[in-house]
DNA sequence: AATCTCGGAATTGTCGACAATTTGAGGTCC
DNA sequence: GGACCTCAAATTGTCGACAATTCCGAGATT
């Protein structure tokens, strides 16, 4: 679930240390999922899995448990597993769910950031900066600023369950949302003035504001992506909203 | 009507169908934990479960499996599992969570709900209400009922992740704190009139508001708890507050 | 022709045995 | 006496095989 143990001894092999089979095709398994190689819907049969990936059976059923966990993956017992479906509606239940989770984060990190954590902060911001004005309108680097953005956050709020659930728990759902909907972040500079707006509440302790800030952030990303996906919906005809089985 | 009427109380007979062994010996390890039969910090063998539960390793490591995704054990690669230490520190975390999400739910309740489920909510209201007339002081049917108060709104919310989030994940981690720290509700005809106003709030529309209630009713609980804990922390001696782990 | 029933194939669930790793105790060396 | 090394016991990780269940299609029935 979490690692977040550090040796304080010397050789820290940054790579992530992969201790069993389970974990190791785990972190393959969720990899592809979210990088879109296996798309939403696929059904998953543990023999071909297990054949592909070269291990038995038995690491492969601890994997997907643990893809479950994350819901990457739907499992039915003696029916099967397939990567899960993502459609508008969950998508917005997702979006209120962080806001409810990420305004609290920041309202605690207004007052138990340190001033370490603040610096590191800006910087995420200043070189993020940096990125757009090279690239300017590259969505992409203003996408991964955002999560680097939010993340560190969260980490500021110094609440360990809230940094399992926002960081762990929903961090591979709201990249395979990404990938999914190739989602454009569509208002990068105006995102820029509002996470510079965020950090001086937190950094002048005030919780509320960073509260109020973070909630309208995490609201008007909602808005945009839903306003884009209705305006999608106009040029193409709606997709079925539950395909429910085997297509093809 | 739909469903959600029966299951107040756990002395339910697993009436659900289990359709598998690990599904079976997951839910009666759960019930273990939770009535604390397995108390917290108790190391977790499954040559030992297996043969006393009568199935062999292969399910009951699927079940361990679930009960660390509902973060009721802790596992460690190579290592073994324990069931759940729980901290003060770790509770007020939870309670910050839940008033995040709760307050959350509260506020799509006021928009969502159906006038059923309304109707549904003031019944619960008034059945505890007399059940409180009849064993006044009596805490433990207040906290039931708090629970199938809280239940009810967030499936009121019709956000089928906030309820996911709620009812199934963190769910048996709050009835587990409860039973941990014997948490004699000390304010049962308060949180009555705080419960009514939420209701009132949810039926008039008023999202704002509702929210805001049910924000202010989780926190004054959290303070609540941890003015009795302080409270304790006088009477005995400070318990050590981070007992060793894995640490050499 | 449509529906129901039955049976085979495929998939998941379960089991027992073997291999890899950790832990702790005992002994040895300084 | 203390620290380090070695080794054995226990525990977890992995594997292949077998049993139980589901799914789907062929055949029979109305």
């Amino acid at each position: 679930m979490s690692q977040s143990h550090f040796d304080s001894h010397d050789a820290d092999t940054e790579l992530p240390v992969v201790r069993t089979l389970a974990e190791r095709v785990f972190h393959q398994l969720q990899r592809a999922i979210v990088r879109g190689e296996l798309p939403p819907g696929t059904r998953i049969t543990e023999p071909e899995l297990s054949s592909h990936y070269g291990i038995s059976r038995g690491p492969l059923r601890e994997a997907m448990r643990r893809l479950e966990t994350y819901r990457l993956i739907e499992r039915v017992p003696h029916v099967g597993a397939r990567v899960v479906k993502l459609s508008m509606d969950e998508l917005l239940e997702l979006f209120d769910v962080r806001e409810a989770l990420e305004s609290m984060a920041a309202r605690l990190a207004a007052t138990s950031m340190t001033a370490e954590e603040i610096a590191g902060l800006r910087g995420v911001l200043a070189f993020h900066e940096r990125q757009e004005d090279l690239a300017s309108g590259e969505a992409y680097y203003q996408r991964e600023g955002d999560l680097d953005f939010h993340y560190r956050i969260v980490q500021g709020s110094h609440n360990r369950m809230l940094m399992t659930l926002l960081c762990d728990d929903l961090y591979y759902l709201v990249r395979l949302y990404r990938t999914q909907f190739s989602a454009k972040g569509s208002r990068p500079q105006r995102a820029f003035v509002e996470h510079h707006r965020i950090v001086d509440a937190i950094e002048a302790g005030d919780a509320e504001l960073a509260e109020l800030l973070m909630r309208r952030h995490v609201s008007a990303s909602r808005e945009n992506v839903a306003a884009h996906y209705a305006r999608t919906l106009v040029e193409e005809p709606a997709p079925s909203p539950h395909t429910s089985r085997i297509e093809s």
